[in-house]
RNA sequence: GGCGCGGUACCCAAGUGGUAAGGGAGAGGUCUGCAAAACCUUUAUACGUCGGUUCGAUUCCGACCCGCGCCU
């Protein structure tokens, strides 16, 4: 089972009344709270919560590494094969639409990144202008060239680096297919609250988040692993750090928090509307109506 | 009370005697190994008010209103 749906949505909510009415076991699908240490900002369910219900995949990247789809839906599927062993419902959580993708549908067989090659044209487009990643594109893949746009660098370079590592055009290797997650008959459910209400609530989780020291987290983690840690660059840490660097003030720094998470959960929104068979739910995942309502959907799709 | 500066869309903001950039927000979208990333599209008969000058004013002039600063 999924549970899926935008930051603020309720997913944690739903989710834990879900495993423990079914027996269910949890396994995170969200790109940031597989970083420890990094806890304020991520919302994580709390100790109390994972106490409730057993949860996976969560704290286990070193916030000095970082993981990749690929590598996340390899390690989420051996963990639902585990769960499902013991008998146990898994149920997926998360807001990360690429690795949600990655877990259910597969990537396509394609190389692991090459952080030299990734550097060198990053290097290389910096001196030659923006539209030189493209043009090299448009030389190794063509195809690839028409679909991604020429200010999309990282796309270009991920295109760039399949070419290259394979020696195959990237479109291609698409052509093989991905190979999906089997085994498991899937049910989406879906959250999708009210626009306004959401945002609302957004606010005021990032106003909590800051209350909660947010901030001095971040100071912590900047100490420890430096600015260029990858999820230091993530939603309210972003804004914390620029806080720290003396860049902006209180205010600026928590409006500006509030604004990324609105966008994030609008982009989240967009994502999701294209996943097949989600049965949506009109709602906040912690409100008792939407659970229920959510348990009865279940009941009647299994 | 006097002087100065300002009043342009939801917000910030440029600018012009022939009806006005850009950015943000909002909305929609893309996404095949950095995705809480990156990128794309799209939306406004907006020029404080009332007069005057002019073929024509948002732009020039006057008065007034509002905001900010300074002075007495």
């Amino acid at each position: 089972m999924v549970v899926l749906g935008p930051t603020g949505s309720g997913k944690t909510a739903l989710s834990l009344a879900l495993a423990e009415r079914l027996r269910g076991e949890i396994v995170n699908c969200d790109s940031l709270a597989m970083y420890r240490e990094f806890e304020i900002g991520t919302a994580k369910p709390t100790s109390a919560e994972r106490a409730r219900v057993p949860h996976h995949l969560l704290d286990l990247v070193d916030p000095g590494s970082y993981i990749t789809a690929g590598e996340y839906a390899r390690q989420a599927r051996e963990t639902l094969q585990q769960i499902k062993s013991r008998g146990a419902l898994p149920i997926v959580v998360g807001g990360t639409g690429l690795y949600l993708r990655a877990l259910l549908e597969g990537l396509f067989p394609g190389p692991q990144r090459s952080e030299e090659l990734r550097q060198r044209l990053r290097q290389r487009a910096g001196e030659k202008g923006p539209s030189y990643l493209h043009r090299i594109l448009k030389r190794l893949d063509p195809a690839a060239a028409t679909s991604i746009h020429a200010n999309d660098t990282p796309k270009l370079v991920r295109a760039i680096e399949v070419c290259l590592a394979s020696r195959t055009k990237m479109t291609e290797m698409w052509k093989r297919g991905r190979s999906p997650l089997q085994g498991f008959r899937i049910v989406r459910l879906g959250l999708d609250p009210d626009r306004n209400a959401l945002y609302e609530r957004i606010n005021q989780r990032a106003q909590r988040m800051f209350d909660a020291g947010l901030v001095e987290e971040t100071r912590t983690l900047l100490e420890r692993y430096g600015e260029t840690a990858r999820p230091l660059s993530a939603l309210g840490y972003k804004q914390a750090v620029s806080l720290l660097q003396g860049e902006t003030d209180q205010k600026t720094a928590l409006q500006a928090a509030q604004q990324a998470h609105r966008n994030y959960a609008k982009r989240q929104m967009t994502w999701f509307r294209r996943e097949p068979d989600v049965t949506w739910l009109a709602g906040f995942g912690d409100d008792a109506s939407v659970q229920s309502e959510a348990i009865s959907k279940v009941a009647g799709l299994r």
